[in-house]
RNA sequence: GCCCCCAUCGUCUAGUGGUCUAGGACACAGCCCUUUCAAGGCUGCGACAGGGAUUCGAGUUCCCUUGGGGGCACCA
């Protein structure tokens, strides 16, 4: 294959939120065309009336760019095969099924959705393969008159044949055959006129002169069918890659069609705005997703995007299905945000700060930054490890304050003896605190722990926080003595 | 029920007949470091689904069984 003839297309359906699932298909194919050169089409094949749901196209688009996946022709960009959306061709596929009716490989059928399912039901009862019985296949001239008087509107159907084989090339999973007596005669246009994905999908990809079709697993089963349609139209078929699905993290079942909620577990995101939200990088994201169905050496798993595109072959695409890893992409992305620069980081916090209705500020939170930057797994996690810099006044249990081995007198008297000393200090550098405050432990024969962590909690409202020192510093000497004063009258309170 | 696909540690995977007493990563456990929590360092636990066949030799090839996944719509 020529390198500048390669031609890949993403072809999401607006049914819903953009998944996890589609967007490792998306970005298999995104980093197949930029390693050959090719290009990357975005088509969006909405077809179906009663599924559409308007918030999803935006989502979609939205969750793309985040992903910085971006598409050389389709909505937005345009490009010299469009129009990108199917609801926009619809005349092109009545035009085709009508062909293939004109030339004996379709034929409309007017059963009505009830004698369908009746049909189905009867089967199922009595043990054999549900599908068409085929009822209209054979209509005459005059049958045909007589429903159209009626006012039916048909379906057209491909008149799949009845015996033999069809067979096919998968670029992963090799020679696939399949005996035709499992084809049933699928709808092309429905009846209201539009066209189903297969006729549609098959009329696209070959109008857009796609030559690469890399897609979920889930489409296997049908791809006979369209070697059907191809045949049909006397078109040739691009190259079929299938990709292994992404299984829940129990292993059990699709990741898409997971319970959302399993008791007594927090929820996890599954769509690509919920990874967002909940403090994902895009970029550990797209090195997390291209693994999960695909290795490069087995020992290397970071990889920038350009080596993505460097590596990215299909031959290194697994067949087997994998499990999703929340795990694993919690641990890739610490890793990535470990990477960051402080500014970058800085500025990526601001935003989840202010999400969170915090009036942070990006110097103080600049200078936080070393003190956070590898005890956060996600960007929310910053959260609880910032919010008391923002706030007035800080809210915690004051049990909380009561340290371990010195009851709550004891604590007491360790936070009076430390506001005197931090109220002393004329300069409130990190250096200077720690220096002082070790010093003040020692005086005061007094554990670090419990010394240091009565302060931790007066300060921070909780036990786990910062690391000291530079957290009193951020903090400043009047807040840290106030908040200290406020601890001491809640224990004293308190007790 | 029928059809298709798949099968290495709990999970993601490396492995394309001999270098495999099977390598890496996540998770987990222990130790070190340590003011909390992390990060980091070291160590440990842990897999070729089962059975046949081919071969001097099989994780690697073939068959069967079992298991898992997907599909069987006027949904994509």
């Amino acid at each position: 294959m020529t390198s500048d003839t390669v031609r890949v297309r993403f072809a999401p359906s607006p049914t819903g939120y953009f998944h996890v699932g589609g967007a490792r298909t998306a970005l298999y194919n995104w980093l197949f065309a930029r390693h050959h050169g090719g290009k990357f089409i975005l088509r969006i094949e909405d077809t179906d009336r009663t599924r559409y749901q308007p918030q999803a196209l935006p989502d979609l688009l939205e969750a793309l760019r985040w992903l910085g996946l971006c598409w050389d022709e389709g909505p937005q960009v345009g490009g010299g095969y469009g129009p990108y959306y199917q609801s926009d061709r619809q005349e092109l596929y009545q035009e085709y099924a009508q062909q293939l009716v004109k030339e004996g490989h379709a034929y409309p059928c007017y059963c009505s959705p009830e004698r369908l399912r009746q049909v189905r039901e009867e089967q199922r009862a009595a043990g054999i393969p549900p599908g068409y019985d085929r009822h209209c296949r054979d209509l005459t001239e005059k049958e045909i008159a007589e429903y159209e008087a009626q006012g039916l509107k048909p379906v057209i159907r491909l008149a799949a044949p009845l015996e033999g084989t069809t067979s096919f090339d998968d670029l992963l999973r090799g020679h696939i055959t399949v005996n035709n007596r499992q084809l049933d005669d699928m709808v092309l246009l429905k009846s209201d006129g539009f066209p189903t994905y297969h006729l549609a999908n098959v009329v696209d990809d070959h109008l857009m002169e796609i030559t690469h079709i890399l897609r979920g697993e889930e489409w296997l089963s049908s791809v006979p069918k369209h070697v059907l349609l191809y045949d049909a139209f006397g078109w040739e078929m691009p190259v079929q890659a299938h990709l292994p699905t992404i299984l829940d993290p129990s292993g059990e079942g699709k990741l898409s069609k997971r319970k959302k909620q399993t008791p007594g577990k927090k929820e996890m995101p599954t769509f690509v705005h919920e990874f967002r939200e909940a403090g994902y990088l895009p970029e550990a994201m797209v090195n997390f997703l291209a693994l999960v169905g695909w290795a490069y050496d087995g020992q290397t798993e970071f990889f920038t995007r350009d080596e993505l595109i460097r590596y990215f072959e299909l031959e290194g695409v697994s067949k087997s299905p994998s499990a999703f890893s929340y795990d694993k992409l919690e641990h890739m992305n610490a890793a990535y945000i470990r990477e960051l620069g402080q500014n970058d980081l800085a500025g990526r916090l601001m935003r989840v700060l202010q999400e969170e209705g915090l009036d942070a500020d990006f110097e103080t939170v600049l200078q936080a930054v070393p003190l956070i930057q590898t005890r956060i797994r996600t960007l929310k996690d910053a959260i609880p490890l910032l919010d008391f810099f923002f706030v007035e006044e800080i809210d915690y249990d004051p049990e909380l304050l009561i340290q371990k081995g010195m009851g709550a007198e004891g604590t007491v008297e360790a936070l009076k003896a430390a506001r005197e000393i931090l109220a002393a200090m004329e300069s409130f550098d990190r250096e200077m605190l720690e220096a002082t405050l070790r010093q003040a432990a020692k005086d005061l024969d007094l554990g670090l722990g419990p010394f240091f962590g009565g302060v931790r909690v007066a300060c921070a409202g909780r036990r786990v926080a910062p690391p000291l020192f530079g957290m009193l510093a951020i903090l400043g000497q009047v807040t840290v003595v106030e908040r200290l004063d406020k601890a001491i009258r809640l224990l004293a309170e308190s007790a």
